[in-house]
DNA sequence: CAGTGAGCGAGCTTCCGCTTGACTT
């Protein structure tokens, strides 16, 4: 019988703790918080000084039932997370389980090593109730600002939307981007790049410098070629510096969230959820984490790894220290839990994430690369125009003979040039080709997933348990879509000097192709602006930085909850109050794009009944024609051309089988209509530009579809109630109007009666 | 379910952070 209860938050670190502590130990878990504020209702009574009204969670009452039942004949050790959240819920679990604050054993590791947690059991506290106050604080803050805020909007804009401290910024940056993107203008310029070799050399081997100034127009750019005709080249300047660079630090959630989006294309929650797998199996530590510490023991590891792999020579005894704003360093970085085990078996995407992520420690604990950077300045005569080549040569490859960090920046891997000859000042050098190329300044690029999180942990906003969910609900609330978009061809030229000889030809190339990026809807603009205008000082970047100090301060002792809390609510209540008194966020507002060529009517955008439409103004007296917006535009953004060509649909294909054959956009989504039925549009098709044959193609494959659908899997003659049947999550067994999931692993051609029978009955509770 | 473009109005929606499964026709 054992002695002793430990509660940690997650299941998986009870089992691995409870194999380091014996059998006078019972380890479980509180599967995180235990407690919250009451769900209905704002759970906060104001005018008892804010006292918070807290309940146990449906969910979460067979969890406290069976640790209630454990803790009354044992002592409690209370073991969860070291930071504010975790502190709380040792706090919540003393009020639950009827336990004295002041006597019951708190203890905290960050590692979940043997040793890190015999020695917490060696000196255990108690609660911390400044900490519990901070964390109070904390949620009873989020939630006056949510339940608050949230319902201004539902009167004000519209229905079931929402408002937060993390997630109304969330949708402010991607506004802010977009907004950005729309003000730009492209520029040309041209680019000026040389072709050299060195006098002298037999081999004449190549090296590239690239013009120090740029010029606007194609005429500037031609005439500077004409002056290289004929001149000479001289080195002024040959510079060899050595550098190092060093290795990325270990995993956090965010940077892991991040690397994974662009090396394995992952999103934010795949990403999580595949860690969550190699969690639970041990594979590697916790994933939610804001640390970049490693223990002593993986360090241990990593450097044992290192020499064996590699010598010794590139190992580093290095642990790093976390930067990031509100940190709370209650694990570890994301590791593997053994650093030994290179590979793991799993689906791919276990295996992949689990190489980067046993790369990136691995990597962390190497020696730095040493590189050569070259400069070589080259003067020509006649001009106060110098080319410059810059090269960059490994010289000890160090932590990049194993991993290397990737950049957002898809420009940067233009740059990168590699070994250049031997020069001097004074060497001439002569030209091959030289070239003057049309680049065009880009706009700042659309967050994806991952660089949403990046920039929201910059700002110290969310916690790396909530950036998945938060871009979720921002999606979910309509705020944001994320999508594809295609590139745009468009055209360049580009003038090349050979010889005394300057040829001029256009190349076309695409630009703007993006893959799940993260754009504003018009209600995500509408809702952001109001928000902005009524709310200001909520969606600041820095509000949470600021209440975090606040949080500290608590936490500190330095000052109370309550009165923290009555400092904000004040003001912030006014602002409600007024923001109700006063008028409604602009969703009528109406933008004129410009008059219908064939009609001569006004063309204008605005947010409908059932969304952001355009409409052509019809005659006197006459309804308009109306059409919706596309996924991705923006009332703010569509030009008087996109908008025409909205109402292209619905279109006329011609006959199929004696019917018409439409393709139009519906509620949900493109579709080919023939007579009565509707076939949706695959992805790829567009409802534009879509032919006669592919739709006939996608009707084909409806109508057999239809009637693959209608014929069961299995049907049994002894009970025609009994059907196998095939649906959208797979087979499933349809008896007597009621559907029945299979069990998991189940064949469905294999399944006799009486299994099925057994499986109806089974799920009945 | 498959084109629509008001206004009678019940009752509902909502936050952030901790943690996992359960479950969708």
């Amino acid at each position: 019988m054992q002695e002793n209860l430990v509660i940690v938050e997650s299941p998986a670190k009870a089992k691995t703790i409870e194999k380091f502590l014996g059998k006078d130990f019972i380890v479980k878990s509180s599967f995180g918080h235990i407690r919250d504020l009451a769900k209905k209702d704002l759970g906060i009574n104001i005018g008892e000084g804010y006292k918070p009204v807290y309940e146990i969670p449906g969910d979460k009452k067979k969890v406290v039932d069976e640790l209630t039942k454990l803790a009354k004949s044992k002592t409690v050790w209370l073991a969860s997370d070291e930071d504010r959240e975790g502190e709380a819920i040792a706090w919540h679990l003393t009020e639950v389980l009827g336990l004295p604050v002041d006597r019951t054993k708190r203890i905290v590791f960050h590692e979940i090593t043997k040793r890190a947690i015999l020695e917490a059991i060696e000196k255990p506290r108690t609660v911390n109730m400044d900490l519990v106050n901070a964390q109070q604080a904390r949620r009873i803050l989020d939630r006056l600002v949510g339940f608050e805020l949230s319902p201004v909007l539902w009167k004000k804009v519209r229905p079931a939307l929402s408002a937060g401290r993390v997630q109304s910024v969330a949708v402010r940056l991607i506004v802010e981007r977009e907004r950005e993107i729309i003000a730009f203008r492209s520029a040309a310029y041209f680019r000026v790049v040389a072709q050299f070799y060195a006098a002298g050399d037999p081999e004449k081997t190549l090296f590239k410098a690239e013009l120090s100034s740029r010029f606007e127009t194609e005429a500037q750019a031609e005439t500077f070629l004409q002056s290289c005709i004929g001149a000479t080249f001289t080195v002024a300047k040959a510079e060899e510096k050595p550098a190092q660079r060093y290795p990325a630090p270990p995993f956090t959630t965010s940077t892991l969230q991040q690397e994974a989006g662009r090396k394995l294309g992952m999103s934010v929650s795949q990403t999580m959820s595949v860690a969550q797998h190699l969690y639970e199996q041990g594979l590697i530590t916790y994933m939610r984490t804001d640390s970049v510490n490693l223990s002593q023991q993986a360090l241990a590891q990593c450097k044992e790894e290192i020499t064996k792999l590699y010598g010794e020579k590139y190992s580093r005894w290095f642990n790093y220290k976390t930067k990031t704003k509100g940190a709370q360093e209650a694990h570890e970085a994301i590791r593997p839990s053994y650093i030994e085990r290179q590979e793991i078996e799993g689906t791919p995407a276990e295996k992949k994430l689990y190489d980067l992520i046993w790369k990136r420690t691995v990597a962390s604990q190497m020696v730095c690369a040493e590189l050569d950077r070259t400069t070589i300045t080259i003067d020509m005569s006649g001009s106060s125009n110098q080319f410059v080549a810059q090269g960059e040569v490994v010289r000890f490859d160090g932590f990049l003979r194993l991993y290397s960090e990737s950049t957002d920046d898809d420009q940067a891997a233009e740059s990168g040039e590699g070994l250049l000859p031997k020069l001097t000042a004074g060497d001439r050098v002569l030209p091959s080709q030289i070239t003057a190329t049309e680049r065009f300044t880009s706009a700042p690029a659309r967050y994806n997933e991952a660089s949403l999180v990046k920039r929201l942990e910059e700002l110290g906003i969310g916690r790396p348990s909530t950036y998945a969910p938060t871009i979720t609900t921002i999606i979910n609330r309509g705020y944001v879509v994320k999508q594809n978009r295609d590139g745009q061809k468009r055209n360049y030229a580009q003038l090349t000097l050979t010889g005394e000889k300057i040829a001029s030809k256009t190349l076309s190339e695409n630009y703007g192709k993006e893959k799940n990026r993260l754009s504003p809807t018009d209600i995500g603009m509408v809702v952001n602006d109001y928000l902005e205008e009524q709310f200001g000082p909520i969606i600041d970047y820095n509000f949470t930085a600021s209440v975090e100090k606040e949080f500290d301060r608590i936490a500190e002792g330095d000052i109370t909850w309550d009165k923290m809390i009555d400092e904000f609510y004040g003001p912030f209540h006014k602002m409600v109050d007024s923001a109700i008194t006063t008028q409604t966020a602009k969703t009528r507002e109406v933008r004129i794009l410009g008059n219908d060529p064939k009609t001569g009517h006004i063309v204008k955008a605005r947010i409908g009944r059932y969304g952001p439409m355009v409409e052509i103004e019809g005659n006197e007296g006459e309804k308009g024609r109306f059409a919706s917006l596309k996924k991705g535009q923006l009332i703010e953004s569509i030009t008087l051309e996109e908008a025409l060509e909205l109402f292209a649909l619905p279109r006329d294909l011609g006959q199929l089988d004696g019917e018409e054959l439409m393709v139009g956009i519906g509620k949900y989504g493109p579709y080919v209509r023939y007579g009565k039925s509707f076939a949706s549009l695959a992805k790829t098709d567009d409802p534009y530009t879509i032919g006669y044959d592919r739709a006939v193609e996608i009707v084909r494959a409806h109508q057999a579809a239809a009637a693959a659908a209608n014929t069961p899997l299995k049907s049994f003659p002894e009970d025609a109630d009994m059907l196998v049947k095939n649906g959208r999550y797979g087979p499933y067994i349809a008896y007597k109007g009621k559907n029945y999931r299979l069990p998991k692993g189940a064949k469905p051609e294999e399944l006799t009666l009486d299994d099925c029978l057994k499986i109806v009955a089974g799920s009945k509770k």
